[in-house]
DNA sequence: TGGTGACCAAACTAGCATTATGGTCACCGC
DNA sequence: GCGGTGACCATAATGCTAGTTTGGTCACCA
């Protein structure tokens, strides 16, 4: 068995106990014994337990932007920061790990989501990555009087609210996810779209650079999912 | 000493304890004491500590609905719903119990913030007034296609957002709250605010409507602050 | 040489004795 | 007679300690 299959499969079993008991009833004994390996193991792809979690996290943020990053090379239209904003709305909402941490599900994640290790898997990098939306500025698919700093504070307190008034919502409350990503978008379009729809050859024209930008945003994630004491080192600065 | 009196001494009293020692170490007793009056007082103007400690809030839901009214008699422009939660942001900020409640400040509330006492003080019902906004759509204050349900999720999702982010934005943010107040006036004028700035007269004209409407909302939750077991009854149904 | 599980200090839990507190109501003084 | 009071009580919160669990290590093994 390969190491990385190995990571998966510890990732697998963390996951599962994760989300059914919470992160503060899984030990780290329970997830080597149903990986079926020694408690040591764990610890040669992980330093501690919060960076397994942590790892559990970045696993699934990987998954979420690669399929963010499928959807803009389907239809370059998926750049725009409305749309990008629905798909990752939907997509983290339906990735029962990322919507515990951006719902900021206590009952599931405990003290996790206070935990120091957890800084890597912030909302706000994942929102408001400067080059995106400084590659969206470039090619005019923003209001043209918005720099990118201007989103800074109001785009990722949007984002922020959609996402953290989901345990709040009354049960009956009978609006869908898709519905609720729709009027996200719709917030977002108006409040900093440009003031025509752009054209498709504009959107075209800035897909390659975009889709990249979230491609290696995904090799990022991947490299914090996998092991940090063998394998690559994910020390790149800030 | 006339009864309000009475019940403004121990209002004060309590929110002072409220506010130093936080929701979970302030005891009847020690109110009583500092505001000179015996327990059993206490209990002659609210049935429970739950109650007492939502008088304290529903106080300052006063004041600040007073002082939003204030400001639409002094300018109808404050009438249209982006200057109306941009003021409705920043007078709640600045009363210290509004803003533990709205940006759900569990260091100083603590399980105040679940107690079902707490329902009265519903920040829905503060921000998404189904009858003020049906005036704005009535008086052509909102964007013509849409209708004052739309608001239902997206609006208080956005609030929700501005409030609820503050206790996690770093502290180093130089951002005032004025610019706060600004963005998200900002945001609600791009996302619901009708196509043109409405004319000085139409927002004069459908003002008094508007200021009546927050006037009666500050009296009923007047009668929530003072008495229950003295003084008008505040069931009013729903 | 990659993998393991016995081991250890530190953190957490259970259970209980003690204290503190919300709420009541018999009584009191004006 | 009546608005006001504080001793009183059941319950909930707290402190304490003994016992248990668990994250992380590392000497050893296959």
């Amino acid at each position: 068995m390969s190491q990385l299959e190995r990571a998966d499969r510890i990732l697998d079993t963390a996951q599962d106990l994760l989300l059914r008991w919470g992160y503060r009833r899984v030990t780290i004994d329970e997830i080597a014994k149903r990986a079926g390996v020694g408690k040591g193991t764990v610890y040669l792809h992980w330093r501690t337990r919060d960076e397994l979690f942590l790892a559990v996290g970045a696993r699934e943020a990987v998954a979420m932007i690669e399929a963010v990053a499928a959807a803009m090379r389907a239809d370059p239209a998926e750049i725009a920061l409305h749309a990008y904003m629905r798909r990752f709305f939907l997509e983290a909402m339906r990735r029962p790990v990322l919507r515990a941490l951006f719902t900021r599900d206590t009952d599931t994640l405990d003290r996790f989501l206070s935990s120091p290790a957890r800084q890597p898997l912030q909302g706000a990098k994942l929102l408001a990555s400067r080059e995106y939306l400084g590659a969206l500025a470039d090619h005019g698919l923003l209001r043209e009087d918005l720099r990118p700093e201007d989103l800074d504070y109001s785009l990722p307190t949007i984002a922020f609210g959609f996402f953290a008034i989901e345990p709040l919502l009354p049960k009956e409350l009978a609006l869908g996810l898709e519905e609720k990503a729709d009027q996200l978008a719709d917030v977002l379009r108006r409040t900093y779209g440009p003031a025509r729809p752009p054209s498709p050859a504009r959107l075209a024209a800035a897909a390659p650079e975009v889709v990249e930008i979230f491609e290696r945003l995904a090799r990022e994630y991947g490299a914090v999912a996998y092991g940090t004491t063998k394998g690559g080192d994910p020390e790149h600065g800030s």
